[in-house]
DNA sequence: TTGGTTTACGAAAACGTGATAGTGTTGAAA
DNA sequence: TTTCAACACTATCACGTTTTCGTAAACCAA
């Protein structure tokens, strides 16, 4: 667009996109130019460089801070080959204890000067694969995440692997496999789980249920074995059929129902926060009084335990300090491989992070 | 690192770490030189160009698909000037309603090949500012956001302003102001509240409650609004006594049990979920009965709505369609602005998605 | 042979930055 | 006067791409 001496209205039109809409960033190129210095030159001087003359530097200085220059994050990822961001993978956002940790990431990242940019694998493996392939072309430092189901029922984790073998760290918190081998944070599902029945045990129930979900999730088998081991170091019989497991939410109250009716249990230790409050749901339903004829306790600590009626007991899973936890393990070994270890030793650690029986009303 | 013919064994470390471990991202410089032609050549093959001779193209594209290429998704953003990711901040994320639009939001951005990447307020004015800072500096093309509640107060909204002037858009959404001239998406906060409190009176409640936030929070207002207006059409006279605010949601059983023994109120509304089962138990507390007693409609329709005993009627509030339009309209601007309008309308729209009211037990 | 068009490729610039390695001028020591 | 360092600044490269432009070689028509 030439600058038309005759035609007024014409400049006066640049005038207002250039400098009244148009505030667009400036670069260091830019400010050279107008300041009729080299790029070296301005560079120097906004990092406080001895090189340069101080009234150039003053100068310069002040013409950047005017024009609120800023450093183009993109050039500096692409020139110092890292992003200071941080990949996570999770199966997906709208769930309490995802949300707890990615809160938890988020906190340390930040302490660090690192971002988060999230994906959401909606317990896709397809979904899962793509993303990582994506975050792992260059727009990321390292991954947290967590498995989907479809993955974990696959035991397909070669995108996974394909990433640790690129160099890049991966961090897995909560589903996660020992077929890979990297940092994990997780909480000892099994004992939580045998604590949880133990507890149910001491406060005499005698037949417990376990409303669990399908085999393949990680967490759901530990949970598993932690109840069937507490069933029998008590000597209580282990009765395959006071063992449900569903799939989808949305319809399970009549399988809920079945085994309330006709087992006549009096606990029942569910992997999960929605379940029981389905249980409790379905108790009241059929005249059964929580906890009196029907103690509930929750794997998962979370916002429906805490506002349901009756609370229910839980064990307590520390999304953010999981969260806090895996970010502290990835940001370390972003840090420290920087200074590229010469024997680049696989020193990779799991984390245990504690929890506990948190008692409401749901037991008594 | 030589290759000392005499020393075999470090030989044979140098081929572990190149081969096994380190498959490392390969580059088209790499692979230039690997297959001795020109950079150029390889990009043109990889993109298919007809100036590359066949053979020269499948050898290029086998070696590249053997090395598993990816193009460097950093380099690509700097020299195309675009991210393809989109910047999203929230005030906080272990909140049901933002994870829903955030699940929205990433919907839509993955079908357009965006990214997303989250950055969290914590309701807190300076970290909204300097994450909004970080991310504009080059990191994503546009913003979708909510506005924190410190923002609100302070009503300083410099820090957007000031990225809309470099041309970058932003979408905001829920928590929005006319202060700041940009795409929005919201709900009918006062005709939503106004219907709420309607469908109360049309059953029969004649003084009804409103338990709400603290002022400054743009939706509480609104909501106050449709409340008070409801009201008055129906010849209620509006007491200002039937209003509370609570600030922390933690310690206001005190004030609800006040409001619900000393009054006498036959219905209460709510401007969220947490407020309304509080009230909920309060009252079964005192020994009213929800909802024989005390009808209570909730906004905001979440999981704990539809988990409490009794479940709770609720204003819902489409988070998922919310952010599905959020996205779609950041990124309808991002493609078209991209054609550099010649004269940059600032057609900008609000929004408006609609609400309905979910019946459930809390009213009868 | 001359001139022109394909074909098949390479060189170089650009995106924005920071580091390394210069370069020219000044002033002071020898 | 020479030499050498200090000073103040600039040129260039690299990060990994894509794209524009250029150019040899081969082929064809006149």
């Amino acid at each position: 667009m030439p600058l038309i001496k005759t035609n007024h209205i014409f400049i006066t039109k640049i005038k207002i996109i250039n400098f009244t809409i148009m505030k667009r960033k400036v670069t260091l190129k830019q400010i050279a130019k107008e300041l009729d210095v080299s790029i070296s030159t301005v560079s120097k001087s906004l990092r406080n460089s001895l090189e340069i003359g101080e009234d150039t530097r003053l100068k310069v200085q002040a013409f950047a801070k005017f024009y609120n220059y800023k450093p183009n994050n993109i050039a500096l990822s692409l020139k110092n080959r890292k992003t200071k961001t941080i990949g996570i993978i999770i199966p997906e956002i709208v769930h309490h204890f995802f949300s707890t940790v990615i809160n938890g990431i988020e906190q340390v990242a930040n302490e660090n000067g690192y971002s988060v940019i999230i994906c959401l694998s909606d317990d896709s493996f397809d979904k899962e694969v793509l993303n990582m392939e994506l975050l792992a072309n260059g727009s990321i430092d390292g991954f947290i995440m967590s498995l989907s189901k479809e993955t974990q029922f696959k035991g397909d984790f070669h995108h996974i692997t394909e990433v640790i073998d690129q160099g890049m760290p991966v961090v897995m918190f909560d589903r996660v496999t020992n077929e890979v081998f990297c940092d994990k944070v997780i909480i000892d599902d099994k004992l939580s789980a045998y604590e949880a029945v133990q507890s149910l045990i001491d406060k005499g129930r005698k037949k417990i249920a376990l409303v669990t979900t399908v085999d393949y999730v990680s967490v759901g088998k530990l949970r598993t074995d932690g109840y069937i081991k507490a069933l029998l170091d008590n000597d209580i019989p282990f009765d395959e059929n006071l063992i449900i497991k569903i799939e989808n939410v949305d319809n399970c109250e009549i399988t809920i129902g079945k085994l309330l009716e006709d087992k006549a249990i009096d606990a029942v230790f569910a992997v999960n926060e929605l379940f029981a409050v389905t249980c409790i749901k379905t108790a009241n339903k059929i005249g059964l009084n929580v906890p009196k004829d029907l103690a509930v306790i929750a794997f998962t600590d979370g916002i429906i335990s805490k506002y349901s009626t009756p609370t229910i007991t839980t064990v307590s899973q520390n999304g953010i300090k999981m969260g806090n936890k895996a970010a502290k393990m990835l940001i370390e070994r972003l840090e420290s491989e920087h200074e590229e270890d010469e024997e680049y030793v696989e020193n990779y650690k799991t984390e245990v992070i504690e929890t506990h029986l948190i008692e409401r009303e749901s037991t008594n």
